[in-house]
DNA sequence: CATGAATGAGTATTCATTCAT
DNA sequence: AATGAATGAATACTCATTCAT
């Protein structure tokens, strides 16, 4: 693996795991194995590190999610299957809510930068909502679903067990 | 206003406002216009004064949750009108979110102490909920209800206007 | 000895022996024995620094100066006197040209607030040339003396030995 | 233009604009389009590169500075143009006072090699004005018209205007 | 009970230089 | 002869915390 690839992974497992603010840069090439200055040939700030983090992490959860939910058929299928998504998600070991929620809370309000990339993801989940109901007829109910995506997400993370992402399976459940 | 009241108010501004880990003890003792020395006599640690603020907030929000709701005399009426009280809440100028969950994104996963607040806040949420509906009979959505609640809370800071907050309390209608 | 007197001791010392741009913070606080933060207390950057030792040589500069050419009586003894204090000043171990125009050519172009500085320390030296004319009706030589005030250092600096200072001093018998 | 030579352009640029030590070398392979490798066969290390600098603007100030005296054709008239050719140099919008002693304040004083080569380029000018005036039998001269010389660059570079160049001019006339 | 000077470990970032290709 | 990725040491600066008064 290349050192590029190498900072990205780490510094994405960091900002995830420990949250961007408390992630040091020192840390991030320790760990990537990386001197500092090869770090900041590739990314000029530790702000262009964030952004290409969300960036990636966008692309690659999109990308799964849609290999995901690709196996079932039925739009209401489909639709509930983003929810075992997060479940699956969310029992991994090293689970800690939403990538981009987090990121949120971290940067200041004017970042325009960051903001625009982390509200960018959550439309894209919201689209992804409004496409597959759309066969159906129920593209009404994306900005819903999209709601208790979030929640499934955020409050999933907060408490112990996985209530929070099955009963917002179940929310969802009703509403289609 | 004494010492003590006015760090935790600066405090809790700026940790809201500005996060956590952006916030410096040099800047709360400037705008609290208090001696580092007295800041520290109060709070031994910064995490102290975090601690503080999770507990005073988490007072003053349940208080003027219950008076808001109080208004209201039905069950159904009552669990919407914490809608409404989000988004009166929302439309603040200085809104940036739920004052936990941005917490929540910026500690470590171990800080104990810590999540132990968070969540008992977002217990005491549920219990709220379920204080409500329980003449009604309808006690099995409190979940429900506290999942839109955070969902509103957190989508709503997000996205631009209103809409996360008001879908989420039609999703509560609904279900009511 | 205070803290703040020994960092701006030590500071100017090095800023005149090595240069500013080749004197970190790192040997300052290390040779004034003193914490780095304890010297951001004082000094909220380094170029605030800088800005104390220009005003403090400055001040020291035109005090001595003043002190030596105050032994004087006559306008023209009190004019070449300053150019007996340039010779003193070369034959120290330490010498090393003028303490504001090494600056001068460390410092962007654009950095208004130290150039200003500067020019504001040359121009002191042209008042005080003028002051001790005037009794004698040669004002007008002023800016001639002042010339040979700066070449005796500048030229000073760059040659062996001490013939730049007495032939500016020379050029200045002429003058008078 | 081959690439040696855009890399002395490039770097005789910048270290006279923004100083020896503000100038990085990446700034002088970017602008002079050269990858860095390059830069370090030619030149083993930053200080070489100043070296050439300095040789080749020496260089090149003593041929421009004899085209320009050459159309003239008495001593007397020969020695003010150098005056003259320092007044239209100063006036130029990127004058930055004198290459060579601008180098000095920026270098360590142990670094032989670079002060050899100022003092070697200011011995020139000494050299020159000598043989000017040899033939109208004011050699003596020439270490005080040096002295001008450095001053009304030095000067020039810190007031506004050409009042410095111009009286160290009327100052040379009165010498001759 | 209050003060503010002092601290040491930490931050993100830049430097001139080297090396394998 | 030319490339550009990689390096380690240095840079200016900030942090939460302590201590003598």
């Amino acid at each position: 693996m290349d050192t590029r690839e190498r900072i990205v992974n780490v510094a994405s497992r960091l900002f995830y795991k420990q949250g961007y603010n408390s992630t040091g840069i020192n840390q991030v090439i320790k760990e990537a194995e990386v001197a500092k200055a090869s770090l900041y040939q590739y990314f000029p700030s530790k702000e262009d590190l964030l952004v290409e983090y969300l960036r990636v992490t966008a692309e690659n959860t999109e990308k799964s999610l849609r290999a995901f939910i690709d196996k079932y058929s039925t739009p209401e299928e489909k639709a509930l299957a983003v929810f075992d998504f997060i479940l699956k998600f969310s029992k991994q070991a090293d689970f800690n809510g939403c990538n981009f929620l987090n990121i949120a809370a971290e940067v200041p309000v004017d970042d325009a930068r960051v903001r625009q990339l982390i509200r960018r993801q959550k439309d894209s989940i919201r689209s992804l909502f409004a496409g597959i109901l759309k066969p159906a007829g129920k593209e009404k109910l994306a900005d819903e679903l999209y709601l208790l995506f979030d929640a499934a997400l955020v409050t999933g993370k907060v408490h112990e067990g996985s209530w929070p992402v099955k009963t917002a399976k179940k929310m969802a459940e009703k509403l289609l």
